[in-house]
DNA sequence: CCAACCATGTAAGCTGTTACATGATTGA
DNA sequence: TCAATCATGTAACAGCTTACATGGTTGG
C-alpha cells in the first residue's frame, strides 16, 4: 500500500492530466484556487520525489535542468483507485472536492453519480451527529456562542450537501 | 511575540475558563465537537509543556501524578490579545470559530458584534474574491468540474457569512 | 483482585513551512 | 545587459500522528 498525501494524489492526477515539469505544477498551484493544496517548492518538489521513488511517475529530462514528469501505469492504477472509491467516512470535503474535480475526466459517468451520492450520504451522517449533539444534554451546559460555533458546524455540512445534491442535478441536465 | 498554535490558544482558553488538569482537558476535546482541535496526549502535553516554558500558565502538584494548572496575568494578557483582534485577512474559518465561542465570556458584548462585522467583511471579501475567478477567463478553460469544485468554496463562504449574520441578529435578540 | 479508567509522558516518523541558494533563459 | 521569470533544489525547524510506556486509583 502506498503513502501518498492529499498534495501528492493532486501532483499526480495533474501530472496524469497531462505531463509537466515540476514548476509547470507549482504554477497550477499558485494561480488557481487549488493553491489550497498549497504550493511552495520546499513542499512540491519532496512531494514529487516521493512519486517518483515509489514508481508513480518517471522524469523524463527536456533540457539542462528542465525535467517533464510522466505517469506510470502503476501510477495511473494508484490514481484511479483512490479517484473511485466512494467518499470515506472520515475523509475531509477538500479531499472529497478534489477527487470530484478529477473525476471530470473519467470515461464512465455514473462513477460521478455514485460519488456525489455517497457524498452526499456521509454528510447527511455527520449533520445527524452535530444536530443530536446540539439537542444533547452535554451542549445544553455550554455557553451559547459555543453552541452557535456548532451550529456553523452543521450549516457548513447543509451547505455542502446542497451543493452536492445541486451538482448532481447539474451534470444529469448536461448529460442528457 | 510568542508562538502559539490554534491548540495551543485552545488550551489556554480552556484553562483561562476553569484551572485543570491535561486529562480534563484532553477529555474536552473527546467528548465536544471541539476534537477538532485533537486531541492525544502526543500533542497536548507537549502543547502544555511550552504554553508552561512562556509563562503563561503555571502547574500546581495536586497528588502523585496530577497537576492542575492555572493561566498566568501574561497568559491573561496574551489570550486577550489574541481574542478581541479583529479577524484577520488570512484567518481561517476554524481560528475565528474558536474565538467566538471564547469571546462568550467577554464582559464588553461590544467585542462579540465587532468581532463578527469583521468575520462578514473578510468573508465577503473572499467571496468575491472566488467570484471574480469563477467569471474570469482562467475558469472558462477549466472543466465543469473544477469550476464546480471552487463553486462550492463559494457556497461554503457564502454559508459561513449568513451563520454570522444569524448568529450576531441572535446576540443582539438576547442582549435586548 | 482485576479491569477500567485516570494521568502523564516519550520516541519515531512524516509533512509542511520558511528561507535560502543556484543557475538558465528570455525579452526589453 | 539587466531584470524578470523559469526551474530545481536544500536546510532548519515546527507540529502533529501513532504507538508505546508507565503507573495510580477506583469500583465491582
Amino acid at each position: 500500500m502506498p503513502l501518498i498525501t492529499t498534495l501528492g494524489y493532486a501532483l499526480l492526477g495533474l501530472i496524469r492530466a497531462e505531463s509537466r515539469t515540476g514548476y509547470a505544477l507549482r504554477m497550477v498551484f499558485e494561480t488557481t484556487p487549488m493553491g489550497n493544496y498549497s504550493s511552495s517548492p520546499g513542499s512540491i518538489y519532496p512531494a514529487l520525489k516521493g512519486l517518483e521513488k515509489q514508481g508513480l511517475v518517471t522524469a523524463e529530462a527536456a533540457g539542462k535542468r528542465k525535467s517533464v514528469l510522466h505517469i506510470t501505469p502503476e501510477g495511473r492504477r494508484i490514481f484511479e483507485a483512490w479517484l473511485t472509491a466512494p467518499v470515506g467516512a472520515e475523509e475531509s470535503v477538500e479531499t472529497a472536492l478534489l477527487r470530484f474535480a478529477f473525476l471530470n475526466d473519467h470515461p464512465d459517468r455514473q462513477v460521478t453519480f455514485e460519488f456525489l451520492a455517497s457524498l452526499i450520504i456521509v454528510l447527511a451522517g455527520r449533520a445527524s451527529g452535530l444536530r443530536a449533539w446540539l439537542a444533547g444534554e452535554a451542549a445544553q451546559g455550554m455557553p451559547l456562542q459555543a453552541r452557535l460555533a456548532v451550529s456553523h458546524g452543521l450549516r457548513s455540512l447543509e451547505a455542502s450537501a446542497q451543493w452536492a445534491s445541486d451538482a448532481y442535478d447539474r451534470l444529469k441536465g448536461e448529460t442528457e
